[in-house]
RNA sequence: GCCGGGAUGGCGGAAUUGGCAGACGCGCUGGACUUAGGAUCCAGUGCCGUAAAAGGCGUGCAGGUUCAAGUCCUGUUCCCGGCACCA
């Protein structure tokens, strides 16, 4: 090369779309460039992110989602992990027969391209994907074992058919499950459109089985944000009770169970109240017409409560059905109402009311006259509790009280009086203590096409009979006509339909109805650890070596469904021997939305930012990199375009640094870099290497602590300003100030630190600096904790707490030497002379005195 | 109503443990280079104040603790998210 060659500057112009097509290019050819080592010495990482469903395009919550798991792969991967990043699809669901319906594509096709043009944009923006274990959910090698899970829940008595009232959504014309009914009775994809009751025949999977485990196992989950774990908290909704049973007031009476929480108020309950629909309102109302009009009328008052989602508001309106129950502990007659703010589906559907002790049987029994009896007074400090209250004070519902009138229990605190109450009914065979919860089991038949076929055969000999699993995958047929509505469209297909019982050969029907596609993304992230077996949907030995997921990343608002069915599942797989673990994820992190000009992103609203547009504009690097700058990833992103220009113009700032100065990588090749030593550079470079570390630092405390990548960012910025700084920009020569074995080591180190967020550009400075390695398998730049250190700090004076003044110290200085310097400072003075110095206090970092 | 999260310049946001509020980026102002620049580089940029300084004020609001408060305590307002007659 020719001498002057050397010097001739290279202000070359970084162009991102030159850039990441030829790295795309190469990236494409080595398919083991991202994948898990099979058997590796090496400690394991499994990071995830959430599957999407493939709607057609990526948007920018996707981009952010994978921008945050895909600097963390890389992060990992540069030190030293074998790292598990695996993507797929969760690709069964309504929008795909909705498209076939308006644009008469089928299903699978439609389904089939989205994921091809959203894997094409994931690819573009350099995600680093280990391909090889891409899961679709709607292809037959990996629903066919959603059929073999169906049919081992079965066989485990945890999936059954039952007759119940269920979710219907009119647009949906399908079948919901309660986690998909949201806002109090709207569906949770057409969230104008209410949910409807209807009396269906359906499958069910008994969640509740694991309720206790569900709930109890949360607090296991450090790892997990505090607000994800409330929701769960909250959804699955154990309460601890009685149930008490009131015999009705005549020989032979109906018992009407109910459930309270607070036994211990028993002896104040003024009347019991039935829900509308209780069975026993039902046979009371069918034998007193009057009554039937009424409930049938409060049936209304509350199903449209449900409906408009004010249930919490409802107006409370009841019937007294003339009748008297017994109250088992003083043997009182009340009497018992029906009331439009009594639940069936909690509890029992039935309550005791006590006016003097609850809120809403307050209200209610003041609406009505009916009496109120007070059996609570405040807890008085080891004496035998207060007077009664006045109207005034009532009601009392704190558990901070104790019983009067309440028989042999007067006296007790509310908390013992729970606890031998409930004993006390046991005993006496009238009720006992009991747990309730609010999760239900889960209704998983969809009817609808497109999802995974339930593979069970109804025979008029031999009634459900499941399907063998030699016989598995029962295929989804192509050729189904879906436009038309009413019921699900399998039952139209008589291929499918009619089939052979496989007890006894007869002619027998196939269940047309099809999975909930929560099924599909139960399990997935087990068959990414072994997605191409075909004997086992995967290997157990594999399946424990990856397992837990490390880190899990996702929007919150899976926070209960998807997180929630997983978990059931993995209590599941493991209780049949499949699995170890006890839960799928240790880690979880729930990112921000994205919103602009202070929306949701939405179509309806007009401010949607395509990934596309973004990258054909600045670059997949750019687009990436910012959606990591902006803010934190837990915190909502408000999106400003002129923020990637912003990152564009930083990237390409580092592009022209490295294209002007990289030569000296190839002259100090000789000198070993880590040789340097801070002691004999000039001040200039010894800042640079001093920065250098302190941006290391920065960085790798981000990783490894709160994930704020936004300042991770920042100090990576601040460096190169730095470096920027130290080139003569009008002769536009290279820095001279700068050994070149430290600018080599330097710009080396940037690059490193950039790899996660910005991977194109990464490599290929890299490769512009010479190095011929796989920068994703570098090892991650060291901080030398030495050469990080100042060696002369700042610090600030105050005086009566106001800065004065700041005086510079050799780093490590006597808190006499510095306080002397401060006291020296000809600022301070003017504030301090004629003055007493009543306190002189030095932390460290500052310096404060008080005067007087 | 209950449970979370938040409120900091013109904007997005920094400030991990009480220790220089405003890092970094955007935008804006002035300048350099240029035929030109929406490229690049340099300087400036919280508010009031000043010729410039000095000085004062400043993290939703009102108090408090402290030498020192965006950060801790008490009260309060507004915004976002979740749950909501769950007996």
């Amino acid at each position: 090369m020719p001498q002057d060659e050397q010097t001739i500057v290279r202000d070359e112009r970084y162009n991102a779309q030159q850039i990441e097509e030829k790295w795309s290019a190469r990236w494409q050819q080595d398919p083991t460039l991202y994948a898990a080592e099979p058997d590796s010495a090496k400690q394991k990482y499994y990071v995830l992110e959430m599957l999407p469903y493939p709607s057609g395009a990526l948007h920018m919550g996707h981009v952010r989602n994978y921008s945050i798991g895909d600097a963390l792969a890389r992060y990992m991967w540069m030190n030293g992990y074998n790292v598990l990043h695996p993507m797929g699809w969760d690709s069964f669901g309504l929008p795909a027969e909705n498209a076939a319906i308006s644009a008469n594509v089928p299903p699978r096709e439609w389904t089939l391209r989205n994921i091809a043009n959203m894997k094409a944009q994931m690819k573009r923006l350099g995600f680093a994907y280990d391909w090889s274990r891409e899961v679709t959910t709607c292809l037959p090698d990996y629903y066919k074992w959603n059929q073999w899970f169906f049919l081992k829940l079965y066989e485990h008595g945890l999936a059954y058919r039952k007759k119940s009232k269920v979710n219907w959504c009119p647009k949906c014309a399908t079948v919901l499950a309660n986690e998909q009914v949201v806002n109090g009775g709207y569906c949770w994809r057409h969230e104008d459109t209410l949910v409807e009751q209807r009396e269906l025949e359906q499958w069910f999977l008994r969640t509740t089985k694991y309720s206790d485990e569900l709930l109890r196992d949360l607090d296991r989950l450090p790892g997990w944000p505090e607000k994800v774990r409330t929701m769960q908290r909250n959804w699955i909704g154990r309460s601890e009770g009685a149930l008490v049973d009131f015999r009705l007031d005549y020989s032979g009476g109906d018992v009407i169970t109910v459930f309270t929480t607070r036994v211990d108020t028993i002896y104040g309950a003024t009347s019991v109240q039935l829900a509308p629909e209780h069975p026993i309102t039902e046979e009371l109302a069918a034998l007193d017409p009057a009554l039937r009009l009424k409930v049938t009328q409060l049936i209304a008052e509350q199903k449209k409560a449900k409906e408009s989602g004010d249930i919490g508001e409802i107006e409370k309106h009841g019937v007294n059905t003339g009748h008297l129950a017994v109250n088992p502990y003083n043997g009182e007659r009340v009497p018992v109402w029906v009331a439009n703010y009594i639940l069936m589906d909690y509890g029992t559907g039935a309550i005791m009311s006590v006016a003097a002790h609850d809120e809403r049987d307050f209200e209610f029994a003041k609406k009505y006259g009916i009496e109120i009896k007070q059996v609570i007074v405040p807890a008085d400090e080891g004496g035998p509790g207060g007077p009664p209250l006045n109207e005034k004070e009532l009601p009392f519902t704190t558990l901070d009280g104790k019983l009067i009138n309440s028989g042999e229990f007067t006296g007790l605190t509310c908390e013992e009086a729970i606890k031998k109450m409930s004993a006390y009914a046991e005993q006496h065979n009238f009720g006992k203590a009991t747990v309730t919860y609010r999760l239900k089991d889960w209704g998983i038949s969809r009817q609808r096409y497109w999802g995974t076929p339930i593979p069970m055969v109804y025979c008029e000999k031999d009634g459900i009979v499941p399907v063998p699993e030699k016989d598995l995958p029962i295929i989804l047929p192509d050729k189904v006509d879906i436009t038309l509505t009413g019921g699900s469209p399998l039952q139209r297909v008589p291929e499918f339909l009619n089939t052979k019982c496989p007890k006894c050969g007869g002619p027998a029907r196939r269940e047309t109805d099809t999975m909930d596609t929560f099924v599909d993304s139960s399990w997935y992230f087990y068959r990414y650890t072994d997605a191409h077996n075909d004997k086992a949907p995967f290997d157990s030995k594999v399946a424990d070596y990856w397992f837990p997921i490390d880190q899990y990343i996702g929007g919150v608002e899976h926070a209960i469904l998807h997180l929630i069915y997983s978990r059931f599942w993995t209590k599941f797989m493991r209780d049949i021997g499949l699995i170890k673990n006890d839960e799928p994820v240790e880690r979880l992190f729930t990112q921000g939305m994205i919103i602009k000009s202070g929306a949701k992103m939405s179509k309806s609203l007009g401010n949607v930012v395509s990934p596309d547009e973004m990258v054909e504009r600045y670059g997949g690097d750019s687009t990436r990199m910012y959606t990591l700058f902006a803010t934190s990833p837990d915190r909502e992103l408000d999106w400003q375009d002129e923020g990637v220009a912003g990152i564009y113009r930083f990237l390409s700032k580092v592009y022209r640094f490295v294209s002007r100065n990289c030569a000296s990588r190839r002259e100090g090749e000789t000198l070993q870099a880590t040789s340097l030593q801070s002691n004999g550079l000039k001040p200039e470079a010894g800042a640079i290497q001093r920065k250098l570390h302190q941006t290391i630092k920065r960085v790798t405390d981000d990783f490894q602590g709160r994930w704020h990548f936004n300042t991770s960012i920042a100090a990576i910025m601040e460096l190169v300003n730095e470096l920027s700084a130290t080139e003569d920009h009008v002769a536009r020569t290279p820095s001279s100030a700068i050994p070149v074995p430290l600018l080599a080591d330097v710009q080396r180190n940037l690059v490193l630190l950039l790899a996660p967020f910005a991977p194109y550009l990464a490599h290929e400075l890299w490769e512009m600096l010479g190095e011929k390695s796989n920068l994703l398998k570098e090892p991650w730049p060291k901080l030398d904790p030495e050469l990080a250190k100042e060696d002369e700090i700042e610090i600030p004076v105050q005086v009566n707490g106001k800065l004065r003044g700041k005086v510079v110290m050799p780093a490590g200085a006597l808190e006499n030497d510095v306080i002397a310097k401060a006291l020296a400072d000809e600022k301070v003075q003017s504030y301090v002379t004629g003055k007493d110095i009543v306190k002189r206090i030095f932390t460290g970092k500052l310096v404060s005195i008080v005067v007087r």
